[in-house]
DNA sequence: CAGTGAGCGAGCTTCCGCTTGACTT
């Protein structure tokens, strides 16, 4: 018997909250939704007012038991979920699914983990807001009726399996958006003049504000310089300050991350789990930026004993963006006063991270002395110089934090040294003077967290989904992260030296890329088509739009069904009438020019195994057929040339035959590579596929086969199929394709032939990629061999699951 | 790691938001 039952969302928020509460409470967790809509296509009526179906999701039911359990025992049930639209509704289900009644039910919330906040909450219970609730029916169902008619409509004009949603689709639009902005950025040229003067030993830099367009104005004007006398004649001391970050949250922590440790965000959302499970830090899924009065506290008296007092200054910040629903604190270490959380290195990098910036959130203003020096030139009383320099004269924040940007390019470095000491009137002398080239730059291609960045400045997407939806649109083909060496790009340089002016050419690497997110062709052809036929669920305001609606429905002044009503029947009539669109209609053909050569046409497309270039038409006369070619990595139907195309054309190529074989060269997904024999050889990178003779191709073939009979132990002559091999991690059995571990304490050169079968047969089937051929011949015996390995734990749990249905 | 690029039709896919593990390499 239990008196207080209370349910909360996370494990360890339980553990925590159940220590503050004593031995009359039991705290557990409803880990996150338990109920949601069925996966199939009927669960929202929408003839009878969108009324949906809800279902115990298949990994909640043990907890919805357990639950119940304790729920019938419990005097009294607090349903502690997150003070927000989606808490709200957990709230809700959980009545419905525990079937609480309202007597010894109440609903309590708290926006931090504080003892005194859950002794408030306790001391002041409300019922559940069904308004709230109802906001959140009508997000879901919205969500669930875009994506799942949408979907379908892509698989049927476009390829099966793709998706496409309120959320996700906007990502893929903006990163293709981005992309063609790019490409159509012509990069204009222009000069900057700098200058070095030597004074009493030191290196006073200068520059000049204004730029000049071409190579003859910036000719001219060094010109104007020769023989020049220079003079210092303003001095001016300016004070600046700098104001520290706030605090994390989940989105400023996936960017620091990235940009500070390179992590993806992912990966950092799964240290910071880690981190949150131990205790170290708080929860790590929020949009707010606040602070407990108690981590401000504990805050302050780390500062006073590292820095001092006069580092101190307690601060709260408030959110700028419009979505946040702040149902938690900002992220920040629990126990100010540790250092050191883990003896993991990722999650100790991430710790010191998340503790720095919330210590500096509540650290002065960094306090600095900007100089700016005016430098005239004799020759020229319309031109002038100027050099920066800046002084530090109180770090403050600075002292343990410095946020990084995302244009981290070192041409505007932001951190100036001193200048050294100058006078009004002084002359200085010019050691050399530059014009240099220099190119605009296009706006940079999103990393996953610059794309994550945005998405919540929009308002798309929440805290808890920024991770997995970059996955998603990566998963589906939409977006690959990739690094790009960049092209060699020539500019110039005059040097003004000794009053002589020399001119030279230098090169400098640009758009070379690093983890950035590229669009594939096919989310080119589905964001068009998503464009130019939903025009209304992919625009960038559509989810603002909703969410305004939603917040009507939370405050009572609008019905969720006559939103979803004004909502569906605009879109499901673009359904409709979608139907109509022709597949041709939608391939993303383009006519890149004629072959010189045969003066055939040459088209782009995307077929169903990707992009590939056509070269000619079908012509049933007379019987010719066109040639095709896959696009390579790297290459795109947007911007693939004419020479490039042509160049696609002339591989894959007979290079000669050997043992009665053709040799043929090709490239491939992993790079250029000779066939024979239906093997594969590698072309290493001095040969070239166009070139490669048949020579070089048997050495390689030659080669290839010496280096595979060194790491092979054992092969048998009656089944050649097996073979007892040497591989990195130690030997190894293949039998046809498949690899398998030799078990400890068998020599591999005893192995006979049938235990290497039954080892074989013993190993579950490595998944492949969804032919369904292999489906219908291995489901029984992949099943077997599965249920073998996982030994007797999954077994027995999956046994009692399904004797309780 | 190739080749494929016509069409038919089986039976499949898909959303966003809340939460953790349980897997494999």
């Amino acid at each position: 018997m239990i008196k207080n039952l209370v349910i909360v969302e996370s494990p360890a928020k339980a553990k925590t909250i159940e220590g503050y509460l004593g031995k009359d409470f039991v705290v557990k967790s409803s880990f996150g939704h338990v109920r949601d809509l069925p996966k199939d296509n009927n669960a929202i009526d929408i003839e009878h007012g969108f009324k949906p179906t809800y279902v115990v999701s298949s990994d909640k039911r043990e907890v919805v038991a357990q639950l119940k359990k304790l729920a019938k025992e419990a005097e009294i049930v607090w349903l502690a979920s997150d003070d927000d639209r989606e808490g709200e509704a957990i709230s809700w289900h959980l009545t419905e699914a525990l079937n609480l009644n309202d007597q010894k039910t109440r609903r309590i919330v708290f926006r931090e983990i504080t003892k005194n906040a859950i002794i408030n909450a306790i001391s002041t219970p409300r019922g559940i807001d069904m308004d709230l609730v109802n906001a959140q029916q009508a997000r879901r169902i919205l969500d669930r009726i875009v994506g799942f008619e949408l979907s379908p409509v892509l698989w049927k004009k476009i390829k099966t399996g793709l998706s496409a949603g309120r959320v996700q689709s906007v990502a893929v639009r903006l990163v293709v958006e981005r992309e063609r902005e790019i490409d159509r950025f012509n990069a204009e040229a222009s000069f900057k003049i700098t200058a070095q003067f030597d004074v009493q030993g030191k290196t006073l830099e200068a520059e000049l504000p204004a730029r000049f367009k071409t190579e003859d104005e910036a000719q001219t004007f060094l010109q104007k310089c020769v023989g020049a006398s220079y003079t210092i004649e303003n001095l001016e001391k300016k004070p600046l300050k700098r104001t520290p970050a706030p605090p994390f949250t989940t989105s400023t922590l996936q960017q620091e991350a990235s940009r500070k440790l390179y992590f993806s965000v992912a990966q950092t959302m799964s240290i910071a789990q880690r981190l949150y499970e131990s205790g170290k830090i708080s929860y790590m899924r929020t949009d707010s930026l606040n602070l407990s009065d108690e981590a401000i506290q504990g805050a302050t008296k780390e500062i006073q004993r590292s820095f001092g007092e006069s580092f101190v200054k307690q601060r709260r910040f408030k959110t700028k963006s419009a979505s946040a629903q702040e149902a938690h604190e900002a992220i920040r270490p629990t126990d100010f006063s540790q250092m050191v959380a883990s003896s993991d290195r990722n999650e100790q990098r991430l710790y010191e991270l998340i503790w720095k910036r919330a210590i500096a959130s509540q650290m002065a203003d960094a306090e600095i002395e900007k100089t700016t020096a005016t430098i005239g030139i004799s020759t020229q009383a319309d031109q002038k110089l100027q050099a920066t320099g800046e002084v530090i004269k109180f770090e403050g924040f600075l002292k343990v934090y410095i946020e990084s940007r995302d244009d981290e390019d070192s041409a505007d470095e932001d951190v100036k040294g001193m200048l050294p000491p100058l006078s009004i009137g002084q002359e200085v002398s010019l050691r050399q003077m530059l014009a240099t080239q220099r190119y605009t730059r296009p706006a940079a291609r999103y990393t996953e967290a610059s794309l994550v960045k945005k998405l919540e400045e929009m308002g798309i997407g929440r805290p808890s989904t920024y991770a997995p939806t970059i996955s998603t649109i990566q998963k589906r083909g939409y977006v690959e992260k990739d690094s790009r060496d960049g092209k060699e790009r020539p500019y110039q340089v005059l040097t003004l030296k000794n009053d002589q002016i020399s001119s030279q050419q230098k090169t400098e690497i640009t758009g070379a890329e690093k983890a950035k997110l590229f669009p594939t062709d096919m989310a080119m052809v589905v964001n068009d088509f998503l464009v130019e036929h939903f025009p209304n669920v992919i625009d960038y305001s559509f989810t603002a739009r909703v969410e305004a609606e939603f917040d009507e429905i939370a405050h009572g002044q609008k019905e969720w069904e006559d939103m979803l009503d004004q909502f569906y029947k605009k879109f499901h009539q673009r359904i409709e009438s979608s139907e109509s669109i022709s597949r041709a209609d939608v391939s993303g053909a383009r006519e890149i020019g004629t072959d010189p050569a045969t003066s055939k046409t040459v088209l782009a497309k995307l077929g169903r195994f990707g992009p590939y270039v056509q070269l000619g038409e079908e012509n049933t006369e007379t019987g010719e057929k066109p040639l095709y070619a896959s696009l390579r990595k790297g290459q795109f139907l947007e911007t693939i040339t004419l020479e490039d195309a042509l160049e696609l054309f002339k591989l894959p190529r007979v290079v000669g035959t050997y043992e009665d074989k053709e040799m043929t060269a090709a490239i491939g997904r992993f790079g250029p590579y000779i066939r024979h024999n239906s093997k594969f050889y590698s072309l290493p990178k001095t040969l070239d596929p166009l070139q490669v003779t048949a020579q070089e191709a048997v050495n390689l073939i030659e080669a290839k086969r010496k280096a595979d009979a060194e790491k092979t132990i054992k092969t048998f002559s009656e089944n050649e199929e097996v073979q007892v091999l040497n591989g990195r991690y130690g030997p190894y059995i293949v039998v046809g394709k498949k690899n398998v571990k030799i078990p400890k304490g068998k020599e591999p050169q005893d192995l006979t032939l049938q235990e290497c079968l039954d080892l074989a047969e013993a190993t579950p089937e490595k998944k492949g990629r969804g032919g369904f051929k292999k489906k219908e011949a291995s489901p029984t015996a992949a099943k077997k061999t599965t249920k073998a390995k996982a030994g007797t734990k999954k077994a027995a749990t999956k046994s009692k699951s399904s004797t309780k249905k």
